[in-house]
DNA sequence: AATGAATGAGACTTCATTCAT
DNA sequence: AATGAATGAAGTCTCATTCAT
């Protein structure tokens, strides 16, 4: 029985996967055709059919896998119950991006990042799945942000969501900055931060900050 | 007398990007074929190309003219000798923007400002194009550093172009995190960095800068 | 305004059509290939895709307007209202449909006839569209036959839509004989029907036949 | 003993025909893949081509296996030394094909005659094969004809092969008819025929035949 | 003997662009 | 200047067949 074992098979699609990632990361996400993809993954056109039904699976796939890849990536940070003050929760959320980005990958992922955010735009099933992921990752920054207030070094009357919101944008943009020029490094985005952001004063007393004493 | 030409020249070419433009927005930026933009800009096949010299053409002008006229409606953000504080600045900038968006146009142009991000990266001499842009627009934000360092709210021994990037991530993710969840709002970001960033201070008595008074 | 006229767009689309049947009889139906019609047709692939959808509309087309040719060829026969005897009708019908086959036309059109009712089995809409067309057709027949009973040439008290069965047999099977063996001719038909069939006694006193008189 | 060896083989070839019969039934001769005639057959793609060459083979094989075995279920009809009179004759011959459409099978086999005869006409050495039965066929049909004569119900003078050309014609049209509409249906045909037909005489008196009597 | 994964030629179709009118 | 019919290269995908296991 030549039947294919799951890890084969698996291995197969994260081969293409890999393949389609480098095309358009080479050639951008409107140019790559098939046979670049099939020509660099080393199967044959066939054989590359078998494990995906057509080029927008493949792309889905890539994008799905991409972005649940890098949210797995930042879970860890997430996972902290006593987060660092917000330039180096920051920090440890940049620094796992970019562990991820060329983690198991011959290319970095973030760099293609953006072609998957412009894709999903007009792909009404694949921007939803991307929207679920994203949500679920914002939550998990408001969290944090009651972790914090809770802990006293933010201000508790704030809503989470917007510092989540804030988080987010930080995170994306150093991403497409990174993208468009290259140059954009998490280092200056902590120094920028710790600039401008002073500690807040160390919770007195144990009371939660704006909690009335007494 | 080529001046009516040209005034007519111009506005054909305009209302072909507004064509292209919609057609990105609406069907992204890979499923967008010269036949949609025709059919959208009312003109016939042959005419779009007395325009245009192709396809190529088309979405490179449509992206320089979409960063250019940001860019433009940033401008006066920047102008203000006297830039307001970190929070309240941010938010000019990204009130700017939403007011670019639409203003002349039938289609939110920063939901296409993705679509443009992607298509930069594989074509060089558009990339170089938006790199020199952005790199401006860096340089303008690292300007405004320097006259709040000069006005002692800023620590001045932090590198103003630090700080220039973590502005453009900001108001790039605004604009990413925008097209993808829709929710992202310009008040959200302003309150939470109200939130995170205390007032610095005026520069009064020669405090050392960064030195927390009392 | 070059835009064509609609002379000229049913030429070519009579082009079109006319190679496809010549492929059809050369190839056969399973074998055709849009490059063959095209290359056939003397146009350019782009061109014919302008002209017809798809293969399959091509294919459908050129079912249908066979069909229908084919009836309206043998309209004159049904609609003589003292029509002849039976042999002597399906003579008739037998010349016209011969006639039809090679008329403004380089190909057979009876020989493609069978790869016509084959491929009509499977596509739904062109099955009921035939289906349509075989039922008038079948109705002139029992039309036919109501007038031999009424002029007392055929028993008044058959069934016409059974003699119109078996005169669309007769047809359907002279020109399925004729694609398979070749040498099916109408004159051999006639003649058996001929030695077959004896004419009935004239209809005596001027009553229909089986009318009971006074 | 390959006695048990080539009794399989048999059973797993008929076990492939049966499953194209029914592909080529349901989807048509165009639409039928390997994929589905492997799927439907219960084998794996390896074994059916272990009893088939390919493709080709199975399709031919199929229609060569109806074609020979619709032949085999009329012969009784062509044995019997005192035919009955023609349209009780037609009765017999299609009462058989109809017996033969379903026995021994899921489908009815004549509804993918036509399919069957479509094929052929592009496949030289099909063509051959079938036109070979088929010669055999019409000849069997002349030799009732001869008996008939013999027997004085039919013109001795007429040629045995025009009447053969008409029986084959109806047989043929029957089925054609049966695949288009559905309703064709074989008493219909008899009494159509019953109808136009009328007895003659038997050879008495030595009359000269075609002679009407009285 | 059997399996089904792999192959790759070739099918259908689209679409950016040209050019006769 | 304008039109839109025509072009044909290139893209996506299917499917009959082979062959390692």
């Amino acid at each position: 029985m030549p039947r294919i074992t799951d890890e084969r098979r698996e291995a197969r699609r994260e081969q293409i996967l890999q393949a389609a990632l480098a095309c358009v990361l080479e050639h951008g996400l409107e140019a790559v055709s098939m046979e670049m993809i099939i020509a660099r993954s080393g199967l044959s056109t066939g054989a590359v059919y078998r494990y995906f039904k057509g080029k927008d699976e493949i792309i889905t796939a890539g994008v799905v896998s991409g972005t649940s890849g890098l949210v797995r990536a930042l879970t860890p940070v997430f996972a902290n119950p006593d987060p660092p003050p917000f330039p180096e929760f920051i920090d440890q959320l940049l620094t796992a991006a970019l562990a991820y980005a060329t983690a198991d990958s011959e290319v970095d992922r973030l760099l293609v990042a953006i072609h998957g955010w412009s894709h999903s735009q007009s792909d009404a099933a694949l921007k939803a799945t991307a929207l679920a992921i994203f949500r679920g990752l914002r939550d998990q920054c408001a969290e944090t942000v009651r972790k914090w207030q809770a802990a006293g070094s933010v201000d508790p009357t704030v809503d989470p969501h917007a510092i989540a919101q804030l988080i987010l944008s930080i995170c994306m943009g150093f991403v497409a900055q990174r993208s468009m020029a290259g140059d954009a490094d998490a280092e200056a985005h902590v120094a920028a931060l710790k600039a401008l952001i002073q500690p807040r004063p160390a919770n007195r007393e144990g009371l939660p900050p704006g909690a009335i004493p007494g």
